[in-house]
DNA sequence: GATCAATATTGACATACGTCTATGTCTGGT
DNA sequence: ACCAGACATAGACGTATGTCAATATTGATC
């Protein structure tokens, strides 16, 4: 289990299951939860996270995830930030290619919140 | 692990981690689990969600959810609606209440298909 | 430093979404 | 039968979202 800023405390988490099913969660959990869900609310950004954790060393260059889709390089663009905007992706540049790599903690925190364990 | 219409083969989930990190999910994959996360991506259905799971028996009342939020009962109906069609709240209507429980083996599947031992 | 290739940004557009008020549909009690 | 209360539906309205074409930016190369 990551420490990242969406898990609870211990004590809230052991008990039965995931913090969503346990107790009502509380207004701020749930905004904090749902950017992340809106993010990856969305065939192409799930296509997208899927395809670069899949790639090679965990990471894949922008122009091979354009190659993967029928959208045009904006728009592609565009999914990548926001998912990157969520923290879901961590970016670095490399000469003139980008790549991107999934920050899997935070999915598994996500994963764990709504329905881990449950 | 149920055996919804969102799982994979044993054989695909089994060898390292999530589905969706494993390997690029395909596009029937990515529609059909988009719905699911469309429908938890709002900060009053998480919180819906949350509420009925934790309720006495698993289910709540609408009457009880109207009250646990400053919105209007048409609102929250339709927030109902939403997670009931993406399969993730059960009705039952008793009399002259309706009540509504988490479906959690949906939920524990979402969970599993995005991040589930990442 | 001019040019080319890889990404990002901007602005426009149609559609989807969250919310409300008003109204409809049940169901139980009087 | 009627009424009252619980919940759903319809319609309207503003905002957010996904997409594109056009343009800007950045970095490598000649």
């Amino acid at each position: 289990m990551s420490k990242s800023h969406l898990t609870l405390t211990p004590v809230e988490t052991a008990a039965c299951c995931s913090p969503l099913l346990r107790e009502p969660i509380s207004l701020e959990h749930a905004e904090r939860l749902t950017p992340l869900l809106k993010a990856l609310a969305d065939p192409v950004r799930l296509r997208l996270v899927s395809i670069v954790a899949a790639s090679e060393g965990g990471e894949a260059c922008v122009c091979d995830l354009n190659d993967a889709f029928d959208l045009s390089q904006p728009t592609i663009s565009h999914h990548l930030k926001v998912l990157h905007d969520a923290g879901l992706l961590d970016r670095s540049k490399r000469g003139v290619w980008v790549y991107y790599a999934v920050r899997r903690e935070v999915l598994a925190d996500v994963a764990a919140l709504i329905g881990g364990s449950a």
